[in-house]
DNA sequence: TGTCAGTTTGCAACCGGGTTGCATGTGCGG
DNA sequence: CCGCACATGCAACCCGGTTGCAAACTGACA
């Protein structure tokens, strides 16, 4: 999904009529090699309201273009859906992990999320795993 | 841990000195069988201050006297630490599951957080594994 | 037992992420 | 060209979390 298609066939790939706003978010998220805030998207995209951004995000969240997750920060970070298909399986999605030195969010990409069997009855919709600790920058500063 | 000892012993054996507000908010996460955020502590706990309560949360959890997670709901839920020794590691945890219908957490007891091997240089402090979707109750009222 | 220092608590104010209502803008079909 | 639906910006708001400060408490020691 990343190769030859401009953004705005993305957008319409997953049913999103393609808006200045939406292309720019979707823009910046794609350039972007780790998640960021809303806040973040805020300061990269100065001419665009927070409340722009912010409605934005959840159309791209609702046809599943991006992702969000919780990393311990406080605040939801979002990432682009690299996914082949327009669907996104649970196990095809990559971990976390959050410095707490530091305090960047990291993709790690080479590990998919370990998916538990629940008891009966139960229905999976998505699986935050996040891993908190400290990044290797961080934890050879700390040695 | 949760046996014969007393709310008073538990925090002393965690090196908490033992206060009125400490006692009370250990002994409310003690009786409650599912995670609780702090606001839910604050209705429950109604003579005590939110910011009592905050501090109060911050110092059992640096004593490792509890636990915090994230769910998805936007607020940190906290849910005593039932290990045996004072120190819980990571795997005996187990996960938790969010009900995006009627937004409650539960604890799924059975089910420990899969461990994943991270690259050379992180150093893993805690795991937050948190799946959300629908429980058995809605998604069984939905079908 | 009285006093003092250090700790704990309550109050009030604050901060920042997220969210909403409403008025304005924009694009598209007729 | 008009009208409508959708998209955007602005401002205000909500709420979980956090902090500064002063009062209350505790425990150690004279």
């Amino acid at each position: 999904m990343t190769d030859g298609t401009t953004i705005e066939q993305q957008l319409q790939a997953h049913g999103i009529h393609p808006t200045a706003a939406r292309i720019l978010v979707l823009q910046k998220l794609s350039e972007l090699t780790h998640p960021v805030s809303m806040t973040e998207l805020e300061t990269e995209l100065e001419t665009m309201d927070k409340s722009t951004i912010f409605r934005t995000l959840n159309v791209l969240l609702e046809h599943h273009a991006i992702h969000s997750f919780e990393d311990g920060s406080g605040s939801t970070k979002y990432e682009i859906c690299r996914c082949e298909s327009t669907v996104c399986r649970v196990e095809n999605r990559h971990i976390h992990f959050y410095c707490e030195e530091c305090r960047r969010t990291f993709c790690i990409e080479d590990v998919k999320i370990p998916v538990v069997a629940l008891p009966e009855g139960y229905r999976i919709e998505t699986i935050n795993y996040t891993v908190k600790g400290l990044c290797p920058e961080c934890s050879k500063r700390q040695a």
